[in-house]
DNA sequence: CGCCTTATCTTCGATATCTAAGTATTGGCA
DNA sequence: TGCCAATACTTAGATATCGAAGATAAGGCG
């Protein structure tokens, strides 16, 4: 077990330091968005919309990759907070589209700048290649435990909640 | 407008990709120790206790990072299912020392394994020399962040809770 | 045509986290 | 010694998320 804690040790950081890197990118971006009574959440599903108006509360939960009751929650408040606008296809009373009301449009030119300035903030002083390399590393993590949660789901283990814990590790 | 649309875009990717790493990470781990009837938050506190046993909630807070709401109730839990017990030093009534019970210390032995496994499993076709810089790139994003928060700090800018959305960006 | 399955959104209850406020203990200093 | 500030834990209330179950609507098929 000495050998297996010591390696412990080393591994662990990936994860530990993935943690850290994905919270403070959560706080560098609310901490901007919050100067405009916009929350993480509504800003994601602006971003969504920004780019492709009209989406239904699922198609939207499968863009954001959350679940519908999530999507639901979210959108009743921008509804509320005037960003936009729900209502049925003339054809189906069931899907409700949405769609970005003039201020919810307006918001992207002042929401955007923040987003892309807190991503340029992270990656300060990584060149053009460490960035490209950085991420391929991203997609090859991302793309092994896509893997293993498949293979696990395979042998019938129920996946957990994807809310995380947000802690250090 | 056009051109920072697409900046986002080359820059959102990072963002997005450390997200969905960190998801990717909790599940991957949170998935093995279920099967041990372990939550993510209670694996946290004993893989600090199995190293540095007879902490107070205090200390045990900052090093997981989070809050003395979040541990206490962690603890409360933990001491419920007989892994640790609390008891106040001879001198002081206030603080709370945890201690891991015998069973809270044997279940080292079954969880590290795991959470080595669910490390290797993410790092799987990365050189040495690859994860080196991974790990470098992560702690410069790191630093990059924090110094970003504190700046912001600085300012009198309320910081938002660290509590994660966990949905895709 | 009527029924059963599927699709879509909504509601409910549980969990983990946070901030803020509350309680109790300790320590320092006039 | 007695009081006030700091320390340590606890409680309360809010928020965001999830899974599961409920309610309607649509579609397909005997």
């Amino acid at each position: 077990m000495q050998d297996g804690a010591s390696e412990l040790h080393d591994d662990e950081r990936l994860a530990r330091l993935i943690r850290l890197s994905a919270r403070g990118f959560n706080r560098a971006l609310s901490l901007r968005l919050q100067q405009h009574d916009v929350t993480f959440g509504q800003w994601i599903f602006l971003r969504i919309l920004w780019v492709e108006d009209g989406l239904s509360q699922r198609e939207l939960s499968q863009r954001a990759n959350v679940t519908e009751p999530t999507t639901h929650t979210a959108l009743k408040k921008l509804e509320l907070q005037g960003l936009i606008r729900r209502e049925n296809p003339d054809d189906n009373r069931r899907r409700q589209h949405t769609y970005l009301t003039e201020q919810g449009k307006a918001l992207r030119a002042v929401l955007e700048p923040l987003a892309i300035e807190a991503n340029e903030v992270a990656a300060e002083g990584l060149s053009a290649t460490e960035r490209e390399d950085f991420r391929r590393y991203l997609l090859i993590l991302i793309r092994n435990l896509e893997r293993d949660e498949a293979e696990a789901s395979k042998k019938g283990l129920k996946v957990p909640p994807k809310r995380g814990w947000t802690g250090d590790v």
